[in-house]
DNA sequence: GATCGCGATAGAAAAACCCTATCCGCTCGC
DNA sequence: GCGAGCGGATAGGGTTTTTCTATCGCGATC
């Protein structure tokens, strides 16, 4: 029973009964008899069939949220009882959107100085696949904005907030400034995140905002790439200033605060709402609700 | 691995192996290796082990736990899947307070009405067993005091309240009164509930509380007892008012208020505390709010 | 209209399950 | 102190269930 619903969450995953199969270790005509099982259990067809695989009936879809729950309750219980018997031990999986990879050290060395038998995984996604991901028991934990859009059934402990930097070579546009505006920002060509990502839809609308819109001379999915532009001083971007500082620029890159106005958005740690949290999901909330004090500072 | 931890929560009841197994349709050697591989499972022991049952390890406490909330979830969503296919059908099993036996029907009845394809099984027993079953999934609602002697982990919604009544013949002592008080029903000899029943404690619990105590010439766990009793115009006792109104005694039996203190408990329907309720759970809670105020009037 | 991708089906091998029969240890009564 | 009886564990075998390989059939695509 347990195992046909994994399976069907599997298919929820994959939309592709091989590709389901495979990712539990189970054959293509398992994977059909086993939903098959499942539909005659429950005296419902939960999958519209056709030659292919072609989404859930409504049904279908009750039995996935429920499938979900079941088997993130049955996870929680064996590492439950797992910890019981070893301590914290195990994987936590986190989710975490670009902007905050930088701070992510913040909360995994406080928790493994404490519990040095925890592994991390850490996987980059964009804010609203964190939520999805979260929701499908794909990964434990996430690290995302915790107010604006739409957050789904999460609970979320507030960890810091964003407030945006201007890095620009000191001869660039704007280079000598101690401040400058989000006005003054629409001016400079930026490098910047690709629209997909929840802190660059941010800064177009800070742009916005103030009648202007960003000029980007490079757009990526990934900080590295970035990172390693603005790092030869002869480009410039907009960033977080929690990320810029983490990075750690050279001399040949400034650092500006944006301002006028101030924009500010709350980074947190979101677990799901389930009660009784896992042992590990449990103290990563108690640690990220000790860091958060030392990191607004 | 459901059916395991199903001849779990049947151990736990019955607290005898041969017995569980029996409750669940299996021989004991079936019950002693599901639990061992259930052990295996969870790397951990479950059941203190002797030569006979000898109560649960704290893990298999917290297994228990677990086991309860996963195993109901499966029949919610078994039970959802199934109305979504028939409509409201199947059965609600209720387990209620001898005292609120009578009011049962007020909430039967409509629901029946609205959903002609359920079945219900009222089980009668103390306010302690009532919560107990709820817990181990042995009914789907109770019927009970909501708010003195701790609930535990339960929804409630508020049915009406309960005033006490001394039922007497006419010519009885105090039989020609308008009403009464607790000091003077302490000198009034009684049939009654027995002491495990919450009723009983109550009408204890007040007349103590003016100094006097009761004087049972009859007890039982039986309210038909008590009624037929009563009935002869020869007994007295004290019951709730509603009770004793929907009973309906002859002309031989006077209902007298007891007032100096108006005594008054409430009475609601309990419902485990999960979410999403059953269909059949929540169209119970939905008919209950509907009847109360109904039932006050 | 041939090909290919996807899922369903058939049949056999493997695994899991559950039963009967029996054993072992503890408790209680004499 | 010893036999009887209860409670649970274990052994062995038959049956069901599961899962695999091989293959089919349907649609979409080029």
């Amino acid at each position: 029973m347990i195992d046909k619903l994994e399976l069907l969450l599997a298919l929820a995953k994959e939309r592709h009964f091989g590709r389901a199969a495979e990712s539990c270790g189970v054959t293509q005509p398992t994977m059909s008899t086993s939903l098959k099982q499942l539909e005659e259990i429950l005296g419902v067809m939960l999958v519209q069939r056709g030659s292919r695989f072609q989404g859930f009936t409504p049904e279908g879809e009750r039995t996935l949220d429920w499938a979900r729950r079941i088997v993130g309750d049955v996870r929680s219980m064996r590492q439950e009882i797992k910890t019981l018997k070893d301590g914290l031990s195990g994987e936590i999986r986190i989710a975490a959107i670009p902007t905050v990879l930088g701070m992510v050290a913040a909360l995994t060395t406080p928790f493994r100085a404490r519990h040095p038998d925890v592994r991390f995984r850490i996987v980059s996604c964009t804010s609203a696949e964190v939520l999805g991901l979260l929701e499908n028991l794909e990964v434990d934990a996430g690290l995302t904005y915790i107010e604006n859009e739409p957050l789904g059934k999460v609970r979320s402990v507030p960890l810091y907030h964003e407030t945006y930097r201007l890095l620009t070579s000191p001869d660039g546009l704007f280079g000598d400034r101690d401040q400058v505006t989000w006005r003054e920002v629409g001016q400079v060509p930026l490098c910047l995140l690709t629209p997909d990502m929840q802190n660059r839809r941010i800064i177009d609308r800070a742009l916005k905002a103030v009648g202007t819109e960003a000029q980007p001379t490079l757009t990526s999915n990934s900080i590295i790439v970035l990172y390693t532009h603005v790092k030869t001083g002869r480009w410039a971007s907009v960033m977080p200033a929690k990320l810029a500082e983490t990075l750690g620029f050279s001399e040949a890159v400034r650092s500006i605060p944006i301002v006028d106005p101030l924009v500010s958005y709350s980074i947190g740690l979101v677990v799901p709402p389930r009660e009784p949290l896992t042992p590990l999901i449990a103290a990563l909330v108690q640690v990220a609700r000790e860091v958060a004090p030392t990191l607004e500072a």
